[in-house]
DNA sequence: CCAGTATCCTGCAGGC
DNA sequence: TGCCTGCAGGATACTG
């Protein structure tokens, strides 16, 4: 589900509602994910730790802690994190709780088990193996100059290169979708075969159109929702993604779809080249 | 090294 | 109603 832009709607989330207050207790199921959680481990790390400013790298969320250290989050395809009280009924797939000190609570939850949830000390954030490889974060304003040459260097299709968190970090199905819509670039289009100034206008409307998105809490599909239970309001935004069969809203000829990546594809045939 | 595919897992929508 | 298939916002191990 969340791509950078519900990931920062959350961080922000957090940020507004969780900062300073003292992890009293941390609960979990000892569930097998991708690379585990380890809810026993995570207890010893976290509890009586005070949380601070949660940070974000691509489509990972940082929740660190005074003194040092973090929990390193991602949220994978399905995974949630809800603020709730301890009388809040108890959903399937919950993984991890982090009980608060005003009383409320922290949960994680994750159908897909895509997720990930572990303890990194101070040191390790830096060198992280999954954090290190990321690249540029779209949102900063040199992407602009940054992005290009990495994207050039490439024969894969523009679409599979968004989606390459070593390439750029955080965009995923539905805003490199959006953004190759926006820059009026067909997604089958190889980086080496396109043009300095075509790139350097890809980037510019990958930025735009995520730094629109957080403006707006981030997209609402399925199953996302920010930590205040509140839904996103990009939906009504999306110009190409989930639109196959329908008008491109730019020349309204029909949108057409394919596989990239293993991922649907949808863009305009008549007016992205 | 590079690019493309298979795979992890559950839930849901659509067809029969 | 039930069963089956395919698909879903991600990342990585593997293949050629």
């Amino acid at each position: 589900m969340p791509e950078l832009p519900e990931v920062e709607t959350v961080r922000r989330g957090l940020a507004a509602h969780t900062a300073g207050l003292q992890l009293t207790g941390v609960r979990g199921a000892p569930v097998t994910m991708r690379r585990p959680l380890r809810p026993g481990h995570i207890r010893e790390r976290l509890a009586g730790r005070t949380l601070v400013e949660p940070g974000r790298r691509g489509k990972y969320l940082l929740l660190r802690v005074e003194g040092g250290g973090a929990l390193l989050i991602h949220l994978g395809m399905s995974g949630r994190l809800l603020l709730t009280t301890p009388e809040t009924p108890g959903v399937r797939h919950t993984h991890l709780t982090l009980e608060m000190g005003n009383g409320r609570e922290l949960r994680l939850i994750d159908p897909r088990r895509f997720g990930l949830a572990v303890w990194l000390e101070e040191a390790e954030i830096a060198t992280d193996p999954a954090l290190a490889r990321l690249g540029p974060e779209p949102l900063a304003p040199e992407i602009d100059r940054l992005l290009p040459p990495r994207l050039k260097a490439h024969r894969a299709p523009l679409k599979s290169l968004l989606l390459d968190q070593t390439v750029v970090a955080g965009a995923g199905n539905i805003y490199a979708t959006e953004a190759l819509w926006r820059a009026g670039i067909r997604p089958t289009r190889r980086g080496d075969r396109t043009s300095a100034a075509r790139l350097a206008r890809l980037a510019r409307e990958l930025r735009a159109v995520l730094l629109e998105a957080v403006e707006q809490g981030g997209t609402t599909l399925r199953d996302f929702a920010g930590p205040d239970g509140n839904a996103g309001y990009f939906e009504v935004r999306l110009q190409a993604y989930g639109r196959a069969g329908r008008p491109c809203p730019r020349c309204g000829a029909v949108l057409g779809s394919t596989r990239i990546a293993g991922r649907a594809t949808v863009w305009c045939t008549a007016c992205q080249r």
